[in-house]
DNA sequence: CGAGTTTGACCTGCGC
DNA sequence: GCGCAGGTCAAACTCG
């Protein structure tokens, strides 16, 4: 019976060809997702940096710091942190100091979660999580929540300017989640090589 | 000895 | 009300 077997391989072909669109989609949706971020966050520091006084924008300037400082763009922020897969530890470099009062293993990430207080003054009001990227454990995802009440800590913050923990990537506080196709294509937007590219090309061969 | 880390216990919120 | 999971506390420990 051959017409049963045509029609079989005929839906066999659309099928994949769906399939593959749908990833292409994806990937579409992805890069857009990426760049309406990264405009975002170019915009909010413009915004920033325009009402800021000249005098203390230099001060930060002149230490060698990004500005604004990471954890002050955003009340709730999730940050992204490119780090060696062979270091174990769950230290960020950020230009603050940051005691660690607790860890915790989570349902859904078999890495431990640590949770940091800032102890630049012991008023500060900020805390962070920190913990591996499931998808990717070459990254570790910060979560800031609460804003600092002073400045960098100017000893750990020039130390920041030589940190190899960089790139950090900001992420929408709303949709903290992230793909590896995600970090592939922003990590290529900042030129940066790392091993997700390779999962990428898992996920593609399976097409 | 002080500051920071570790880790088990405890607290709290939420879903069933 | 109960159980689970996430978050915090605090005593013990480590390190400079």
């Amino acid at each position: 019976m051959d017409a049963p077997k045509f029609n079989y391989d005929k839906v066999e072909a659309v099928q994949k060809q769906l399939k593959h669109l749908q990833k292409e989609n994806q990937m579409l949706k992805l890069l857009l997702e990426a760049m309406s971020e990264k405009y975002n966050i170019l915009y909010r520091i413009y915004l920033q940096q325009s009402n800021l006084k000249l005098d203390s924008y230099y001060e930060y300037s002149n230490k060698g710091l990004n500005w604004p400082p990471i954890s002050t763009v955003m009340k709730t922020s999730h940050v992204f942190v490119k780090t060696d897969l062979k270091d174990n530890s769950l230290i960020v470099e950020d230009g603050y100091q940051w005691r660690k009062y607790g860890q915790k293993v989570t349902k859904n990430n078999p890495s431990p979660r640590a949770y940091f207080k800032c102890s630049v003054t012991p008023a500060c009001p900020v805390k962070r999580k920190v913990q591996r990227c499931v998808e990717d454990k070459s990254f570790l995802m910060v979560t800031y929540e609460g804003q600092h009440n002073h400045d960098v800590n100017p000893t750990v913050g020039q130390s920041l300017s030589s940190s190899t923990t960089l790139p950090i990537l900001f992420v929408n506080p709303l949709r903290p989640t992230i793909t590896k196709n995600y970090l592939g294509n922003v990590m290529k937007n900042y030129g940066t090589s790392n091993n997700v590219d390779d999962d990428c090309d898992d996920d593609n061969n399976q097409q």
